[in-house]
DNA sequence: CGTTTTCTTGAGATGTGTCAATCCTCGTGG
DNA sequence: CCACGAGGATTGACACATCTCAAGAAAACG
C-alpha cells in the first residue's frame, strides 16, 4: 500500500491532466507547482518541501504540473486506501484539512503580491520569506541533506543563506520577467539593503530594512 | 448554538485581525475576501456565494478583511460545539475538506491570471467566469432573491448578464486600475465579442469567441 | 579548456498607471 | 415633473514601470 519513489532534479513529477492512480507524500527534496499556458507563460503556484501532500483526494487528474528542482522521493499511497484511511482515522483527516488551509493561505499572501506590489516589493517578499525559512530551518535543527541547500548561520547581526533557485524560477515565482529580478537585486544590493557574495548566495545585513521594502505591514 | 446574522451591502463583515468569536455559512447574499495594503492597494482574494464557510477552525483571528456585496444573512456557530461537530460527523470534515481544496483551486487559477495575464486577457477571462456561473445557477434553477442579479437567458444564441460589481471591484479582483478595466470592456465591445446594453448589462453573442481572448487552453 | 547555462546590463518599445475632464445613470427632493 | 447631486463610468494625454531584444560577462560543467 506505501511505497517509495524517486525522481531527478529538473524532472517533471507531474504534467497537468495525467491520471492520477496515487496521492504522495514528498520526503526529501524541493519541488514546485506550476502551470503554463500555450505559449509558453508559466506561473509558479506553490514550493512542495518535505511531508507537503501531493494529490486531490477525490480528483483523478491533477490540475497542475509538479516538477522536482532538487532530487526527490515521495512516498506515495494507493488512492482508495488512502481514502479509507482518512475516513477511519480523524486525525489525520484534520492534518491534511490543516495543510490545505495553510496552502490556501499561502496562495492568497501570493495573490496580493502578485496583483498589487512592485517589482521591488516582490522580489524584497520573496527574501524575506526565504530569510525566514531558512532560520525556522536552523532552528528547528534541520539542515540540508547532503545537499547544500541553504543555511541561516548567522553572520555578526546579519542572515546568510542560499537562494534556491534560478532568476528564471524566480521570475516565474513572482510573475515579472528574469531581467526584471536580476535588475532589482542589483538595486537592492546598491542601496545596501543585501550583499550578493556570490550570484546565489545573499547577505542580509538588517532584516529589518528589507522588511521595510515589502510594502507588508511590519508587525 | 446556532443562530443568525444580517449584514447590509457595503458592510464590513471581518476586519483583518479581529478576533473570531464564530465560524459562520453565507446564507444569502454575496460578499467578498480581500486585503488591503496600508496605502490603499486591495486584492480581492475571492467570492463568498450561499453556502461558503467563513472562518478558520483551528484559527482565533481573521486573516482578511471580509465585506458584504450585497445584504448579507449568516449562520454563525460558536467555534468549540462546531470543532465537536467536525470530529464526531466525518461527513461534515470531508464537505469542508472539499470546499477548501475548491478554493485552493479558485486562488491557483486566480494566480496565474494576476502574474502572467494581459490586461485583456483578464477582463475576457472574468466575463467567462460570470457567464459560466449564471449560466450554471440558471441551469440548476437558481434565481435572485429578489435582489436582480444576475440572469441567464438566453437571447438567440447569445448569453446575457449583469456584472454584479462596480468596475473598481473589478479592478481589485483582477489586479488592475478601474480605468483600464473600463478601457479593455470598451475594446472588447469595439471588437464585437462583447455588446453592453448598459453600464452593468453584458451581451456575449458567441462564448466561444470571448473565450478565446482569455488566454486558456479551450477544450 | 571549451561549452553551456546562468546572470547582468543596456537601449528602446509598450502596456498599464496616473491625473484630469466629462459624461452617464439613477435616486432624491423641491 | 424636473432639476439637482453624487457615485459610477468613460475617455484623453502623458508618465513610467516593466517587458523585449540583444550583447556580454560570469559561473558551472564536462
Amino acid at each position: 500500500m506505501k511505497f517509495y519513489r524517486s525522481y531527478e532534479a529538473g524532472q517533471t513529477i507531474i504534467w497537468r491532466g495525467d491520471y492520477l492512480e496515487n496521492v504522495a507524500s514528498l520526503v526529501t527534496g524541493i519541488a514546485t507547482i506550476s502551470q503554463t499556458m500555450e505559449d509558453g507563460r508559466t506561473q509558479m503556484l506553490g514550493l512542495l518541501l518535505p511531508s507537503d501532500f501531493i494529490g486531490r483526494p477525490g480528483s483523478e487528474h491533477a490540475a497542475y504540473d509538479v516538477v522536482a528542482v532538487r532530487d526527490v522521493t515521495l512516498c506515495c499511497f494507493r488512492r482508495k486506501p488512502f481514502e479509507e484511511l482518512i475516513r477511519n482515522t480523524p486525525h489525520v483527516g484534520e492534518r491534511l484539512m490543516e495543510m490545505a488551509l495553510d496552502e490556501l493561505d499561502a496562495a492568497r499572501e501570493w495573490m496580493l503580491l502578485l496583483g498589487r506590489k512592485t517589482a521591488r516589493e516582490k522580489i524584497a517578499s520573496l527574501l524575506c520569506l526565504v530569510a525566514r525559512r531558512t532560520d525556522a530551518a536552523t532552528q528547528a535543527g534541520i539542515h540540508a541533506q547532503g545537499q547544500g541547500s541553504a543555511q541561516g548561520a548567522a553572520q555578526g547581526e546579519g542572515i546568510y543563506f542560499d537562494l534556491p533557485i534560478t532568476r528564471e524560477m524566480m521570475a516565474n515565482y513572482l510573475g515579472l520577467t528574469l531581467e526584471t529580478v536580476s535588475r532589482q537585486l542589483s538595486q537592492l544590493k546598491a542601496a545596501g539593503i543585501i550583499q550578493l557574495t556570490s550570484q546565489r548566495k545573499v547577505v542580509v545585513p538588517d532584516l529589518r530594512l528589507l522588511a521595510a521594502e515589502t510594502g507588508d505591514v511590519v508587525h
